[in-house]
DNA sequence: CCGTGTGTGAACGCTATGTGAACCGGCCCG
DNA sequence: CGGGCCGGTTCACATAGCGTTCACACACGG
């Protein structure tokens, strides 16, 4: 499991404690900075943000995290009592919250209700989207039943556009998040991989992938309800 | 607003005391029979159920609550410190939960966060005006309830238009602020958009989009009442 | 009735995307 | 150590979708 992201740096020592002992893998992140320089390779799997110390660099970091192409989730805060007011005009910068100081069983309770309902996090071996099913343990694909042979960079392209399907991406913002943050290379590149990876979908399903016309691309349809 | 189902009834004095104060209206009931006898015409907002007491009672109504049809939500749960365990297998029955004896403060903040996230929370970015629906993540378009196939120029420009209802632009403003500031081209430009807008909204919502003589363009109706 | 402003249809040219193929670097295997 | 394969990147070209422009018809207002 990907690691979580605690702020601040250092961590309290009862809260990194709690972490270890729910068996959360985690990792201190200081500043608004250190989430980017901070991350693993494959991401973060949420967040934990102590807002009772420095409730400023807390929200800042929870603001950042938010602002990404796409927000991390879920969020959790620790707030101390007198700052349950802060909260008001900040609904979106968090998923739940627990009073600090805090309670190890409660906080454990929250997290693994929490994990459990954004269904991000305990949870991500497979990726489904209609007849496409992604094994993200064995590295396997397939569609309608039928395996698909993906190599390295179309399976993490489709992975990334399958995670997230109705939503537009640039080409950039494909780059920075499949790539990696710092790649730097035509974007055409992206074209290429969408067009292997229609084709190894097949006629049937090549529709999955969307061209939006000076934008980017879509994986599927996006759902309209709610 | 519609009421809150509060289990159990009758209702611990401080629990209606703290959703008197914060404004939330609510009806006790007792046991799984009475949540259809109690029920108002226009149904539960959601539902606060008091798992201390009465733990078999209360997950009773939880479960009830969530086999419906159309399953309440949210649900939130008052919970002993001793029962926190019991949570653990019965994640599907709830929203949130909050320790019992419970701090008003915290409640109330939990019951405003966990509306907002239920209400309006995750949903994807919408711009909404009548019958128009557009959806700025997946660059989707709709109009009571038939998608719309727009070019990229259209969408941004009936994006904008639909963000600002009721304001005339001038050409030279819409030119500068969807085409962008540098931008310098005729300006009829925007009419053949306008017009090709107009012709996919259909003729039925053609009028959305009005012609202000000698200045520009408005979208929706005046604030003046046509 | 005239003039200005707007609707309309069509033509033009650009640019984003699709597509085939070459290039290049790493890795496995002999 | 060398050759060949495989996968990723880049290039060049084809194409069509789309934005812009123009010419003209029409509507509105004075």
């Amino acid at each position: 499991m990907e690691p979580l992201l605690v702020f601040p740096d250092p961590v309290p020592p009862e809260l990194a404690q709690s972490l270890d002992l729910a068996g959360y893998p985690w990792k201190a992140v200081g500043n608004e900075a250190a989430i980017a320089t901070a991350e693993p390779d494959d991401g973060w799997s949420g967040a934990v943000i102590v807002t009772a110390t420095d409730p400023e660099g807390a929200f800042a970091v929870a603001r950042a995290l938010r602002k990404r192409d796409v927000p991390l989730e879920p969020v959790m805060l620790l707030v101390g009592g007198a700052q349950l007011g802060d909260l008001e005009l900040r609904d979106e910068l968090f998923d739940d919250f627990c009073l600090y100081p805090f309670q190890p069983r409660e906080l454990e309770a929250r997290m693994r209700h929490l994990f459990w309902r954004t269904g991000s996090g305990s949870r991500p071996e497979l990726v489904e989207y209609s007849e496409l099913v992604l094994n993200l343990e064995t590295y396997q694909a397939a569609i309608g039943g039928k395996p698909l042979d993906l190599t390295y960079m179309e399976y993490e392209l489709l992975k990334f556009l399958a995670q997230h399907p109705g939503k537009v991406f640039t080409r950039e913002t494909l780059l920075s998040r499949v790539w990696g943050y710092e790649y730097y290379g035509g974007a055409r590149t992206v074209d290429v991989h969408i067009r292997r990876l229609r084709a190894k979908l097949g006629e049937e399903h090549a529709n999955l992938i969307q061209t939006v016309r000076s934008v980017g691309y879509r994986f599927g349809q996006s759902r309209w309800g709610l």
